[in-house]
DNA sequence: CGTAAACTTGACCTTCGTCAACGACAGTGG
DNA sequence: CCACTGTCGTTGACGAAGGTCAAGTTTACG
């Protein structure tokens, strides 16, 4: 690990537990990767599996493994980060409890390292043993087939905020985009934003500045309520819904 | 076909003909995912595959379907396309001779449409087809997974093209892009730019103007030199790529 | 309670989007 | 062969929006 406290091992090499931490990944019923993958537990290759614990900051180079490996996660989240050489960073992607994230690539050039936004729990199944069982379990391979297309879907429509959007309207998707990935039913208002104002920032092409005031401006209009500093409640989600999907209110409007 | 000219298909039922078109499909040697899909075509599923040819703005609607299928670009460019509710215009992700597009999703909600940006033939084959190949295969899997992962890495890439790049540096990375998935060799200096400045505009998050005098502003600079409207030729590569690589030469830099 | 880090707020200024006009070029039809 | 037309690309002037910088405020945590 090139972070700047090394992570530690929290379970040891024979101690199985890749199921769903907490009766839940993050996946609703069938969608859950982990269910399936739990009826191979006696393969002797997932024995190598390990979870390990990061604290915010923490990075995980995949040089740092001996083998190729694939992290789920388990709590908490990572990102892909990247650094342009005069040191702007950005948030390629992010992922959340239940998500798993590849980063293995034949020509071992990434495009960024792999970070922890917050206090978070990865376990790291070897790339050729998850290979393994996709071949084995054609129940597994259906859902992998669809976590990995929602994915690439979820990276078009980054692409998408990033490119044509206001912050605002970036802000007011990355609200829903938020909800969907933890998983927060529709009829809950309240939810926690799990990561600082400057990884927002990154992650949506943004500066920390912008995003504040990007955030005020949807309290001053009612469509949600800064509840602290990590907590926010939607108050108005077909408006919320409207401005992400485009209706161009920008930020100036209510300065 | 919901574009505005329906497209033909080319090929007859039986016409089987998924082998590179001339000689190369854009992959070099061994990364080629014709070759080994050719060992397979045999196989009566494979023979439902067809070719059609598209003209510039056509589109491909996967509605228009009857069985999913993941679109294999032989020659063209095609993009999936999506327009944000006031009309906005954004080119989410591009594909490329011997690339392949899947936008097959479970929930058959697509973030677009798929779109053709040039005169363009694409082959249609069946999922079910697809994915049974990848199972017989091991070398066809081999390869398709580190297609997979090179596509993922290229939309990271994009991602902090958009997120954090000024509109020359993005334009620096999208001719190195372009000359990697096009397939230009190092030594040629000249290629051409198969899409409109507006495409280009929307796939870099830009207006079309701005495309204009940055490409202007990298010739000033002698980066590049505009050889009528299509086609480029790269000077100075190693400048090109510090650009690209965030070395932070705006615009008015050069006005 | 005290300190550092995270977040917010304000004032300013650069950049690129916007709008409008113009130029180049291809296709069309007489 | 040329005038006509429409599309695409270029150029210029201008201003809004968000980046930038600097100073405050709040929060988290020991």
């Amino acid at each position: 690990m090139s972070g700047t406290t090394p992570p530690k091992i929290a379970s040891s090499p024979d101690h199985l537990s890749f199921e769903c931490v907490q009766e839940t990944c993050g996946f609703k019923g069938e969608e859950c990767l982990c269910r399936p993958m739990h009826l191979h537990f006696e393969k002797a290759e997932l024995r190598a599996a390990r979870t390990i614990e990061l604290n915010e900051g923490d990075q995980l180079a995949p040089e740092d493994f001996p083998e190729p490996v694939v992290f789920a996660v388990l709590n908490g989240v990572i990102a892909v980060e990247s650094h342009l050489s005069d040191g702007r960073r950005s948030l390629l992607t992010l992922r959340f409890p239940g998500e798993y994230l590849d980063m293995n690539r034949a020509d071992r050039h990434a495009s960024g390292e792999v970070v922890a936004l917050a206090p978070t729990s990865v376990k790291l199944v070897p790339r050729n043993v998850f290979e393994e069982l996709l071949l084995l379990d054609s129940n597994l391979r259906r859902i992998y087939w669809r976590r990995a297309t929602d994915i690439m879907h979820q990276q078009f429509d980054h692409s998408s905020d990033l490119g044509k959007k206001t912050p605002t309207e970036r802000m007011a998707s990355f609200i829903f985009e938020l909800r969907n990935r933890m998983s927060i039913p529709r009829f809950v208002e309240e939810f926690t934003l799990p990561i600082s104002r400057q990884s927002i920032a990154d992650y949506l092409g943004l500066r920390a500045e912008t995003v504040s005031r990007v955030l005020k401006s949807l309290e001053k209009e009612g469509a949600v309520k800064l509840i602290g500093k990590h907590k926010i409640a939607v108050l108005d989600f077909k408006g919320l819904r409207k401005i992400a999907n485009g209706a161009r209110p920008r930020l100036s409007n209510h300065r």
